[in-house]
DNA sequence: AACTCTTGCAACCGCCCTTCC
DNA sequence: TGGAAGGGCGGTTGCAAGAGT
């Protein structure tokens, strides 16, 4: 193990690859293909490792490479994959075409981890670092990818992401409706810390943040659904229900009556790739005839976006809704689900 | 202009996993 | 079946270029 026997060889050239050397790897792969990689640079005539020609190919030479600088676009997808993969830099570099592990990686090292920090979020946890710290005692440096129940202890809601559910994860829609409605898109909402950020329909009352209620923990599962592709959660409730076309869902909410949620998936059955390459992914929400959205999306989103939330109550379509009496309600409407939502779990 | 510091990036190192013999 | 070899990955290092003094 460790180092590969070709690298004990003597006489082979190390460091920066001269324009020379790239054309010998570059004339050879795209006239015979790489094929044993040990055997490489004897074929093209270098005085270098296997490993080292893979390398040069994959971070330099290929063809399909994107140069340049990385977009916006690219990098939130990043900070994104990142709170959900972690340092997997060749998986996130799968969802970004033409773009290397070792590229991500080091734009990650260099300038996105400081851009966090610089919004007071820990880019190793992707939470504010305020609440890292409060944290620290009890909070593994691996396990960031769950809030824990003491620091959201004072909040009306909170999400907690179970410990062993690294790899797994299937993605949920929720859509609420009361007399004012609620929907909530929470694609991503057990893979990062999250946030309930209004919307353009919701009221000033929720302008400051609020962290997500209920944990959604993995309940023994019982379901023999094969599904992969579109995962619900089941809610089982004494109230009117019904699932949307989309994996969202559907939920009347009368007053004060507590209702049961429960995931119908097995969720170990779904892979990363998979949930990947879902449509959920993408972050769309599901819409409800009268819903207000909330949209959840990461603190880094929020922070970024925050300013453009300013005065979201105006924008309202529902002119009902403009009303502090209507605000009123609403707040009432999303503390009960969350906590039915809780007491469920 | 010269020096030091910082930054970004290419490449290497070491480990793990899989495949082959 | 076990060891060797190869492939792949994440962490780290080293260097060149630019910025600052």
């Amino acid at each position: 193990m460790g180092r590969h026997s070709c690298c004990y060889k003597q006489k082979l050239r190390k460091g920066l690859w001269s324009p020379d050397e790239d054309e010998k790897l570059l004339n050879h792969i795209t006239n015979h293909g790489h094929g044993c990689w040990s055997s490489v640079p004897k074929l093209a005539g270098l005085q270098r490792c296997g490993k080292s020609c893979r390398l040069r190919w994959i971070n330099y030479l290929r063809p399909d490479l994107k140069r340049g600088a990385f977009s916006p676009e690219e990098e939130n997808l990043i900070v994104e994959l990142h709170a959900v993969l972690g340092n997997r830099w060749s998986q996130i570099a799968a969802k970004l075409p033409g773009r290397t592990d070792n590229e991500i990686k080091n734009l990650w090292n260099s300038n996105i981890k400081k851009k966090l920090k610089q919004r007071g979020i820990d880019p190793n946890t992707h939470k504010p670092i305020s609440e890292v710290d409060k944290d620290k005692p009890t909070t593994s440096s691996t396990d960031h990818m769950s809030l824990s129940s003491s620091s959201a202890a004072n909040q009306d809601f909170y999400l907690q992401r179970p410990s062993d559910f690294s790899d797994y994860f299937g993605p949920q829609k929720l859509v609420f409706n009361s007399n004012l409605g609620l929907s909530v898109d929470s694609s991503l909402c057990s893979m990062i810390p999250v946030q309930f950020i209004p919307g353009n329909k919701v009221g000033s009352v929720f302008q400051t943040p609020s962290c997500v209620k209920p944990s959604i923990s993995l309940p023994p599962d019982n379901s023999s659904s094969t599904d992969h592709a579109a995962p619900n959660w089941e809610f089982q409730t004494n109230n009117t229900s019904s699932l949307t076309d989309n994996g969202g869902f559907t939920w009347s909410v009368p007053d004060s009556s507590p209702s049961l949620v429960k995931p119908n998936h097995n969720f170990e059955e779904l892979k990363w790739s998979e949930y990947l390459n879902t449509p959920c992914f993408n972050g769309s929400t599901v819409h409800s005839q009268i819903s207000l959205p909330i949209f959840i999306k990461s603190e880094a989103d929020y922070l970024a976006n925050v300013s453009s939330l300013a005065d979201p109550w105006s924008q309202s379509q529902n002119e009902n809704l403009n009303t502090p009496e209507a605000s009123d309600v609403f707040c009432k409407d999303l503390q009960r689900m969350a906590v039915s939502f809780g007491q469920s779990l």
